[in-house]
DNA sequence: TCTATTTTGTATCAATCGATACAAAATAGA
DNA sequence: TCTATTTTGTATCGATTGATACAAAATAGA
């Protein structure tokens, strides 16, 4: 009942995406947006209605995608302690791969003025909340193996992981030598209250 | 021998640096900053060259007043304990004083576009490099004490410490819950290999 | 007082910003 | 085939961007 459209909605989000997490909302302009996204302005603006329509486009889209992904192939995978060790170790990993540090989108932003706009602290909220109930959900599972301290206040521990998380993620834009990265990872795992050796730390 | 200047230069930079500490590079315009500076663009430009060079400049003057006063005042206190607790107190604090959160400006500048410049990138490094030798003495007066134990690793440890800093900037931005943030960074002094109790953890 | 030097304001630049009016293009159902 | 509906491109909007040409203003030394 209508022309079909050339690009389906989650190409166009994949693309902008990848622009405002590589150089956030304030410094990509419309021109760049188009080129990006193989869209004339009206096209994209009759989509998405402003660019702030699709910044909070691409914030959901990156919690759907990136952090949802994240957390499935590493805080949710089947052995729990090499599941988490391997979610703090791809960030360097990532960092060396594509030669440039990825950092996360949801950090950048938060730091951003764009941060103070309500609908985008929204989007923020639920997509650090989505990472903090993952990294408890771990940690319990742990626990249950009898693999952390009984007595550990898995809540605190949960809020004191994603905050080196986030720390990781601001070294990994500070300081992109693999092997300081590398270090500071392996650090944040070996630091954890583990009571038994299973060989995958340390 | 010629004309004297209405505002000294140390005026301009405190002006200049609250901007971009508050909005970052890119939101920051230059009709903002006349504003803030109490001159008009010519004047600005006449002696800061561009608005990128004014940002280098208030960088510098970032580092040379907050961050050494920080340093100054908590980590290289006489007490080394107590104020390196009162230096990670102090972010929820003044979260709460200042009813925004106030995070780094090295650490928003890290997460920016602008974070790709050379000269930018050398503030940055020359900033958080301090940071990282004021914890490392500070952390080394604590073993000298015997608070800390003899073989804790102190670069390791001074490395972690500024990663869990970043982190609880980032969360400042996020979230700025006085209790939350204050129980961030009450984890990060109580997790320290602190040997015998003095009062001032836990 | 006059001149050389530096700082500042007026006015404005081309370029780009985010956004839109409008019509052509492309389909599905009648 | 015709029409209703949606998507897309052309062309362009006023506003703002970072930056500058130029002259007036303000001092120190001659």
């Amino acid at each position: 009942m209508a022309r079909p459209r050339q690009q389906d909605t989650k190409q166009l989000l994949d693309a902008a995406t990848q622009l405002f997490w590589r150089q956030g909302f304030a410094a990509t302009g419309t021109r760049e947006i188009e080129l990006a996204l193989g869209l004339k302005s009206p096209a994209i603006y009759h989509r998405f209605h402003s660019k702030h329509g699709l910044f909070c486009a691409s914030l959901r889209h990156y919690i759907e995608s990136v952090i949802d992904w994240r957390i499935r192939h590493y805080l949710d995978a089947e052995d729990a302690l090499t599941g988490l060790c391997a979610f703090f170790e791809s960030i360097p990993q990532n960092a060396k791969r594509f030669q440039q540090p990825s950092s996360c989108l949801l950090v950048n932003t938060s730091l951003e003025r764009a941060s103070a706009d309500e609908e985008i602290q929204a989007c923020l909220h639920e997509g650090t909340h989505k990472i903090f109930l993952a990294l408890r959900s771990n940690l319990l599972r742990l626990q249950a193996q009898h693999l952390l301290a009984p007595n550990a206040k898995i809540d605190q521990l949960a809020d004191n992981l994603q905050l080196q998380l986030f720390g990781l993620l601001v070294s990994s834009r500070l300081n992109n030598e693999h092997h300081s990265l590398a270090d500071k990872a392996r650090h944040i795992i070996a630091t954890l209250p583990i009571t038994a050796t299973t060989g995958a730390n340390e």
